[in-house]
DNA sequence: TCACTTAGATAGTAATACTATCATTTAAGT
DNA sequence: ACTTAAATGATAGTATTACTATCTAAGTGA
């Protein structure tokens, strides 16, 4: 049993502290999937739980913290899952081929999460992630740590690109590529299909971004 | 002259037609860029403009549609710049060199066009954009041709990839990458430098995206 | 038992995202 | 010159959003 910790900013109180905060985490998670997270609203989350607006605020300042929450806590749980399944794994290709299967496989999450629905996070991850960011209030929020399971899980990957070759000088550009690439060629797969080849006349998603990290890194 | 001619579906009423159309296209880059787009409002613009939300509303159904609208704009702009500066090149390599430097360097626009600030809409094209399909409304957004300007863009510079290697499987998914991946990496340099390597000791986005291109397709 | 944490209930406010109506100006056709 | 239609402005109204504030009740722990 394992407790993902996420920076003490990201929150107003910590929902897994208590009953309600999980409630407000399990049940967010399917309503910004239902609704899509422009749709999404703190009223509506509350009726959902049987629950408040006004109780809700008390974890989060508002809904763009939450989401941040769940993405960072998303990505923290990405970087456990690379660490656990890359643990004496030496060969940092074979540590490539493990990260990059995370990014671009639907994740399958272990029983100790039992109350978060897997593949609804992937698919706000994969639609709604970049909404953390893309704001006019990114700097202050980076300041608060909004961003840090992001940046370590960026380097993580990028410390093993470097060991496969120490003179490329873009690893952390080349991963951040990669996986916000995995996150809009799966969105383009789906809704877009012009704009990729992937899922097409078996073309594959993670076959796309192996061959273009390792022929880049050589 | 040249004239960009939109999809009908885009607008409710063509704001190139009129002056009041043509205030709003100009007053809302400036607008969006300086308080983001969560911030925008036809009321904001309305004001700014000696105008009323009532008569913005005659021109776009929303936010969004006023949005897509700058966004297709763009897209469109950048193509016709493709061909105009490609014409009577036949290497594809050089005719790629042309796309990635558009895609990576700060546009410069011509007199045609003084009614908009290029590098505000670029700033906008690179923090926005995704907010255009990142939606649930985007099947119905696409049916109506939203994002065929785009869409364009892709398969016209996926077929110039097609000339420097027929054999690669994965032209528009590459492509899409390159563009979505500038604008990350562009956003990241000034907001998350931790992220990416560009902007650091001399490394450049167009060198990091020509490196890769030209490395992954052989 | 007292203090404290937690959450439910309710109310209120300013702003947002529209929709509707009506009057006025302007431009275009006969 | 007269008529009509299109374009805009002015104003009002509505439901919802994104909060903030206050008050009460229940439960917990020392």
């Amino acid at each position: 049993m394992i407790q993902i910790t996420l920076n003490e900013k990201i929150f107003v109180k910590d929902p897994l502290d208590t009953e309600l905060g999980k409630r407000i985490i399990f049940s967010s998670i399917n309503l910004i999937d239902e609704l899509g997270f422009e749709a999404f609203t703190f009223k509506k989350l509350g009726s959902k739980i049987n629950s408040t607006e006004a109780s809700i605020y008390r974890y989060f300042t508002n809904k763009n913290q939450l989401l941040s929450y769940l993405i960072s806590w998303y990505w923290s749980w990405l970087h456990y899952q690379l660490i656990f399944q890359t643990n004496n794994i030496n060969d940092p290709q074979q540590c490539f081929r493990i990260a990059l299967r995370l990014f671009t496989e639907p994740i399958q999450m272990d029983d100790s999460f039992k109350h978060v629905d897997e593949q609804a996070l992937h698919r706000i991850v994969v639609s709604e992630s970049s909404k953390a960011y893309l704001r006019k209030e990114v700097d202050k929020d980076n300041k608060d740590g909004y961003h840090s399971s992001y940046k370590r899980l960026v380097k993580a990957v990028a410390d093993i690109v470097r060991k496969m070759n120490p003179s490329y000088p873009y690893a952390e550009s080349l991963v951040s590529t990669v996986i916000e690439g995995a996150h809009h060629q799966a969105f383009f797969a789906e809704h877009l299909p012009t704009l990729t080849n992937v899922n097409q006349s078996g073309n594959s998603l993670e076959e796309f971004f192996s061959q273009l990290v390792l022929k880049t890194i050589q």
